[in-house]
RNA sequence: GGUCCGUUCGUCUAGGGGUUAGGACACCAGAUUUUCAUUCUGGUAACACGGGUUCGAUUCCCGUACGGACUACCA
């Protein structure tokens, strides 16, 4: 059997992380078996459609390396497709399995409102459309689906195994909506079953509507092409209880996934590489048994399987976000050359491989390269109040002899060797010093290692720098 | 409320009728590093609870508790 999968987002705004832990999961398992991707966009709530999410989608997974196989060129939209589902759903009509109905929303509420537990159901549908014979002619409609009364349905789940509900919980689901576009449940069974996809993977919050698509195939008659379905684990917030959702975006340390939406930030502009993404994530409820923790795309193509898809929801746990990107970034020391260069126009390529060289294994975003290496370009303004507190009468003499020392000996290998000198003439331990020298040099008291980082500045740069630091302790003694 | 799903260290997880319950992140300690980080070594830390079944249950079954999803003319 052909394995066709599709993620299908709804473009109502930014994609989330879940999303593209589903998306991902899709791909793996379409790329393991050799099928085809597909993206489907599900644009069917004019309500709720936001202009340029779909865009954005679409350049998310392409930056995360989610490649489409079909749906791309032309773009499947269902909007577009109205007439298919309209061609489909009355089909249902004439079979007897499904129904217009004239209630507006209002009267629903009203209903609602009479009883908390309001159900629309065999017996509604009765009494509703009574009531309403009147109107059928001219009101507006919709189209309900007819659901059996009392009868069992099983939903045979990959990951869950077989999940049994009974029809008496499942309402008559509305099918077409009242402008003529197609609910979910409609839209999504029709699609599935002309697009011929093999694997509904999506997450648990389908699962109590999977009975009601099950129902559909079979009133449609395409049981034995029904799509096997495997319902994901939920991605859950980090902090307490709850399910991730778009909503997340607005708090803080937590942002959405990646590329800038409108204001709010991105995993993308948080500095994270894409590859430690898809890494964090493809373990956020799928493990493949061994104790390998890094992978690589193709790797993980390698090793998935729907098999090893837990049942538990996993909260997200940015810390191990974090480590994975500090590992990516170690790996890819030329694309953090290349990124230092294009954000720094005062950095050539040999400076930008020296300070990667140094700093590489302290940083976890791409970014840290600048923060960290800011003093490589720029000689520090303000120190540390370490300095005020460790200057001394010899620490006076101490540096003044050491810019002496560099100036009349800029050699960038000696400067262990200077400091020694300068010391020994000055009779004071250089163990002592060293910690003004970093504050001298950096501006603060943690960094890379000082020697390297002076070995890069040059000599006279840094005595220019020792310089400056005398003059401070001067004015602030 | 109802229906459904779930529950192994703080977090992600491995495991599975008899194990010193394994790994990773985080955390703590020591070593190395004239700083911090890295690296290395070590450590703290878990089978939700109650009943069964069984010679034996963390593992199987049933309940309870807790968590989650769903309960729209949203997806």
């Amino acid at each position: 059997m052909d394995v066709r999968v599709r993620f299908a987002p709804s473009p109502t705004g930014a994609l989330h992380i879940g999303g593209v832990r589903t998306a991902l999961y899709n791909y793996l398992l379409a790329r393991k078996h050799k099928g085809t991707m597909i993206l489907r966009v599900e644009d069917t709530d004019q309500n709720r459609y936001v202009p340029g999410a779909e865009d954005y989608i679409v350049n998310s997974l392409k930056w995360v390396g989610i490649q489409i196989d079909e749906g791309l060129e032309p773009r499947i939209r269902q909007s577009e497709r109205k007439e298919i589902y309209k061609e489909y759903v009355s089909k249902l009509v004439e079979t007897g399995h499904a129904y217009y109905a004239y209630d507006t929303s209002e009267d629903l509420e009203e209903e609602r409102k009479k009883d908390p537990n309001f159900q629309y159901d065999a017996k509604t549908r009765m009494r509703l459309n009574n009531s309403l014979a009147g109107k059928k002619s001219d009101g507006p409609s919709v189209i309900r689906f007819k659901t059996p009364s009392n009868v069992d349905v099983t939903v045979n789940d990959l990951i869950r195994g077989e999940v049994t509900f009974n029809t008496s919980q499942v309402d008559d689901k509305v099918l077409m909506k009242s402008d003529g576009m197609p609910t979910y449940h409609l839209a999504n069974v029709v699609d599935d079953h002309l697009m011929r996809i093999s694997h509904v993977i999506r997450g648990e919050e389908w699962l109590p509507s999977a009975p009601l698509h099950v129902l559909l195939y079979k009133a449609f008659g395409w049981e034995d092409t029904m799509p096997r379905f495997a319902h994901l684990p939920l991605l859950l917030k980090p902090d307490g209880n709850g399910k991730l959702s778009k909503r997340d975006a607005d708090k803080a340390g937590f942002p959405i996934f990646p590329l800038n939406w409108q204001e709010s930030i991105g995993y993308k502009e948080a500095g994270y590489l894409p590859e430690a993404i898809i890494n964090f994530l493809v373990l956020l409820g799928w493990n493949p048994g061994t104790e390998q923790e890094i992978f690589s795309m193709d790797e993980l193509i390698e090793a998935f399987s729907l098999e090893r898809i837990n049942k538990a929801g996993a909260k997200f746990d940015i810390q191990k976000a974090q480590w994975f990107n500090q590992q990516y970034i170690r790996k890819k020391g030329p694309e953090m050359v290349e990124f230092l260069m294009a954000n720094r126009s005062d950095c050539d390529r040999q400076k930008a491989e020296r300070i990667v060289e140094v700093l590489k294994d302290r940083v976890t975003f791409q970014k840290d390269f600048l923060t960290m290496g800011k003093f490589f370009f720029e000689a520090p303004t303000t120190y540390d109040d370490v300095l005020n507190k460790k200057w001394s009468p010899a620490a006076d003499l101490f540096f003044t002899k050491l810019e002496e020392v560099l100036r009349r000996n800029p050699d960038p290998a000696a400067f262990k060797m200077n400091i020694e000198v300068a010391a020994s003439e000055t009779n004071v331990k250089s163990g002592s010093m060293m910690q003004i020298l970093r504050v001298a040099i950096t501006g603060g008291t943690a960094g890379p290692d000082l020697v390297s980082s002076m070995e890069i500045l040059g000599a006279p740069e840094v005595a220019d720098r020792i310089q400056k630091v005398i003059e401070y302790g001067k004015k602030g003694k």
